[in-house]
DNA sequence: ATAAACATTCGACTATGGTTTAATGCAAGA
DNA sequence: TCTTGCATTAAACCATAGTCGAATGTTTAT
């Protein structure tokens, strides 16, 4: 069983032109040709496609990607780099969901602040002290186009 | 107390360059200008901008993070936009946040097979399936350089 | 045999989020 | 006064990750 470039986007929830793109960067040397250049997907490349996504939707550099990929077709050598690469980037990736949480919860205390019975009354304090700050300054206040 | 923009830069961990940019893309109309037009960023400023890379940080677009400042200059009657925007960047973050997760945990599974005593057993495993899927359809292999 | 529905490549185009450069101006200290 | 260091703008440039259109070829069904 083999597919077309079509069916491989439709498995692989990827687009055509995305395929294409990652061909042309180095990221599906294992996909074969047909007799008249046709793409040939087979089973085996698609599962390589997924774990491809996988690093994509982590966030990993089309760069990084093509050097697992590499590393995956140079044979059971490169586990070992392999495992460097995947083991940093999910580091990275630990790393970077680690620092979203952070600034997801100071939005939450936004959000808090704002969902609060008194938000008004503490917003318009906001807004005095911001353009009491400026007066003290003597600059132009743009809150409430009071310019 | 006032700042320029390298001193805004400094405390808010952006570039001036960015600080400029998000100033040209309407992200920074509260900051106010000296006699001579240089920027003069004050401490609400600052939070503000603070609020600003929290969004940033956690993937808000430039455009709906104007949109978010734009409410804030609006005044307390945009309360309940704001908790609208936020609200829905947050189950946004959030789902991002687990597809990210899910993804990771695929990655984790390869790791533990590349660390498996039997590893290179298993990777010689799969090359061979994927060549004999290659060969059964007639199509050129590409791993280990077996053309 | 001809049209529809695929496939190919190449180069141009888009979007996002900046960074860099060039020309210019202001301000403070030697 | 003159140099140094900061500021300004507009426009060009960059990186990333695609997407699209044109020209062309293939396969299939009618």
């Amino acid at each position: 069983m083999t597919y077309t470039i079509k069916q491989a986007a439709e498995k692989s929830g990827l687009s055509a032109s995305s395929l294409r793109y990652y061909d042309k960067k180095g990221l599906l040397p294992f996909v074969s040709r047909n007799r008249i250049g046709y793409r040939d997907f087979t089973d085996s490349d698609l599962k390589l496609i997924h774990t491809i996504c996988c690093l994509k939707n982590t966030g990993m550099k089309i760069r990084n990607i093509r050097r697992y990929v590499n590393e995956v077709m140079a044979g059971p050598d490169t586990i070992p780099d392999r495992v460097k690469l995947l083991g940093e980037h999910r580091a990275a990736v630990l790393d970077e969901q680690r620092k979203i949480a952070e600034n997801l919860s100071e939005i939450d205390n936004k959000l808090n602040r704002y969902r609060d019975p008194d938000a008004i009354k503490k917003v318009n304090t906001d807004i005095k002290n911001a353009t009491e700050e400026k007066i003290s300054e003597s600059l132009s206040n743009s809150y409430f186009n009071n310019n």
